[in-house]
DNA sequence: GAGTGGTCTAGACCACGAG
DNA sequence: TCGTGGTCTAGACCACTCA
């Protein structure tokens, strides 16, 4: 960085304006065109300072409005390793959880997730956790049919039924998880309606019953300004193979 | 999407070269300019184009000389849970861990990680990770000064060496890991060699010891074309309280 | 319809890499 | 020196939101 780019002085410049309270969380920001012609700017450069501070979660955009100082979410913890996806959803009466399910065929990540054959058939669950009602997340929760066909309803259940369900069909020993960074697809900006700038935090989750088998896989979407995972781990030594202990937070 | 984004398209259309194996692996490309021209769009709109693929690690940019098809970068994959950072090191003869110790002060995400006060006397220890001869991913240990006292060589040790010193000082039985998704900071693009645009995987990860005091701090930055962490959980019902087991990989 | 952000243009100038 | 990518300009046009 030995030349000072404008975008990131005038990034820096509004983030201290934030940080220090000068700009109050919720409020609008001056237009772009303002801002522009305020740091002596092109439009392309102040937006460029703002899509930066998009991605620290520090500003939010929305189309037609405006920028706003970001609403300091409350980054949701996402606990690896348990047996439910939304460890934390009952303390908050205003998040939910809205499931679009559908039948569809293994394609893309699915089959070496779910360790079947391409265009095996799955149920898919679309699960969207809504925070204040807005969208927060994605979870896509796939079932190979012939693995649990009790869990093909009609209608599409609640989100705690559908838990409910998967734990009673089979018994779920281990958890595997896979965790990569990266920028969303456009589906996923449009639907969780964030900034394509804004990497988030790919989750995909298998869960292996007694047999070997993977009962059921998960591919959850966590916008990086707003969630992050939690994984925690008990040593315990047994001669030469290592082995580990993992007890839940208290 | 209800607009086909002309950027979209070209990344659509250069990603199918690449994938249907037109354009091979460490082939240049065309230039920007000829580029540019070709699918008769403006020098910004085809960069553009070209920072999506690169976020997906199928482009690679390289200042004065061009942009290349990804060599397919071999996905690294770090092990969550274990004793060591770097489970696959001995396995890659052509990587390197290269470390720069230094004495520093609790700031920033430091004293939440090591549950020290801020200021407080730290040794810092940051490792770059070497693939092939190009900087690969970051990983700063931080050692209170207190509490490993002779883990404070005046000549910089190798990563095997420091771990071996880590490993020795205290006995390690809990692993804590907090990971997240964000953009790299200008100082982790220009070390790690990566565009602004690529994704990173930030990895907060404690080591406490019997007494429940963190021994040990790393902060892990792995770019998110070229690696991702895997965690396995192993699961047992004990009564009300879930206790989980981990065994490592076979 | 007025104001806003979203995308794109057709250049300019600078920094880097290789001959 | 030359070609390259990196940054930035000063607009244009469209889509969205709200009065």
């Amino acid at each position: 960085m030995l030349v000072p780019f404008r975008r990131q002085v005038i990034a820096d410049d509004l983030r201290s304006q934030i940080t220090t309270g000068r700009l109050q969380a919720g409020e609008r920001l001056p237009s772009e065109a303002q801002l522009a012609a305020r740091y002596a700017v092109s439009t392309p450069t102040l937006r460029n300072a703002l899509a930066l501070l998009q991605a620290e979660g520090l500003v939010e955009k929305v189309h037609g409005k405006g920028n706003f100082v970001g609403q300091q979410r409350s980054r949701v913890t996402y606990l690896g390793g348990g047996r439910t996806l939304f460890a934390d959803l009952a303390d908050d009466p205003t998040q939910r959880v809205s499931i679009r399910s559908s039948a569809v065929q293994a394609h893309g990540p699915l089959p070496p997730l779910l360790e079947v054959p391409t265009d095996s058939p799955l149920m898919e669950y679309l699960c969207i956790r809504h925070v204040g009602g807005t969208p927060h997340s994605l979870a896509s929760i796939y079932v190979p049919q012939e693995l649990a066909p009790e869990v093909t309803p009609t209608e599409a259940p609640s989100y705690a039924e559908l838990e409910g369900q998967l734990a009673r069909c089979r018994r779920v020993v281990a958890i595997r998880e896979r965790v990569s960074a990266r920028l969303p697809s456009p589906e996923e900006t449009a639907v969780l309606r964030i900034n394509r700038s804004l990497a988030v935090l790919a989750i995909a989750r298998a869960a292996v019953d007694g047999k070997g088998r993977v009962i059921a896989g998960v591919l959850l979407v966590l916008p990086g300004d707003r969630a992050d995972a939690y994984f925690i781990t008990q040593l315990t030594t047994t001669g030469e193979q290592t082995t580990r202990e993992q007890r839940r937070q208290g």
